[in-house]
DNA sequence: TAATAAGTGCAATGGAAGTGCATTTGTTAT
DNA sequence: ATAACAAATGCACTTCCATTGCACTTATTA
């Protein structure tokens, strides 16, 4: 589509195949992927480009990293206007024991916490761990 | 101490000396530990012993492992009678962006998390980031 | 004391993240 | 249009941590 090349280069990065193509894969996909997943839906392409591309998405708040526990990085889209440079992605991450995949609950904002005096909170890592609704039913 | 030995024996966990050490270690380490963090006070002593030691104390809910997001995994010792079987730890972590330590904030516990319908949860994982209290002041 | 099981140490493996450098592709200035 | 330059890509390699296989030692128990 038109408005990603729109939306890439608003954010200064340059259009290329590659990034389109891994910027359409991460917007049909309703979860979060590792760059495993990616390296297998784009096996002609090496690994480090791949890499380097989620990498640069990142650093322009284009995707969020997710950590979910299972020790490997997950990555996702961000919302429209999430701003990830100000406070770090504020949804909350359900992450499927069944299944093993995890998705953002975009709608789901994190809680206040509260922590003790002398404790300053910059941001916070929510997971929620159990069984999906795919898999629940 | 004497009821060191006793906890692990209601543990089903035989008492070795390496054991005891370690779990003086945690108990007077007020922070989460990485396994290199004990394999430097213990340099006598295998990596492997350590690791699996730490494996074991995991497995009969003496540890409990803790993901802060920093792609290293942490340990410490579970409260009293905590019961991770049940629901992994309810308290919540805090990741200190200055000093690198992590905390057990033990008295905070997890706020109920709401998910979307189908969900189910089943424990939560919740680390906040920031500045620790050590080094805010 | 012999048989057995558990604990420990050494070596090796595997997975994922990250980096250096050469090559290719795209952009900009002349 | 062409040359000069900068960014993107590909390949090889490295590092770090987690984990395992197997031999050896130490502790239990028969
Ligand atoms: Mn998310
Ligand atoms: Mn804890
Ligand atoms: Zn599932
Ligand atoms: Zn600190």
């Amino acid at each position: 589509m038109q408005t990603i090349e729109k939306l890439l280069e608003s954010k200064d990065i340059r259009v290329t195949a590659m990034r389109l193509l891994i910027y359409k894969f991460l917007a049909e996909k309703e979860i979060a992927v590792t760059l495993s997943d990616i390296e297998n839906a784009f096996e002609k392409a090496d690994r480090t480009t791949l890499y380097r591309t989620i990498k640069t998405f990142e650093e322009k708040d284009i995707v969020h990293q997710i950590d979910d526990g299972t020790g490997i990085t997950k990555y996702a889209l961000c919302e429209n206007g999430c701003n990830c440079e100000i406070e770090t992605d504020l949804h909350l991450h359900f992450h499927c024991n069944n299944c093993n995949e995890t998705i953002c609950l975009t709608d789901h904002k994190i809680p206040q916490i509260k922590v003790p005096d002398g404790f300053v909170s910059e941001n916070v890592n929510l997971v929620v761990k159990g069984i999906c609704d795919k898999c629940s039913r």
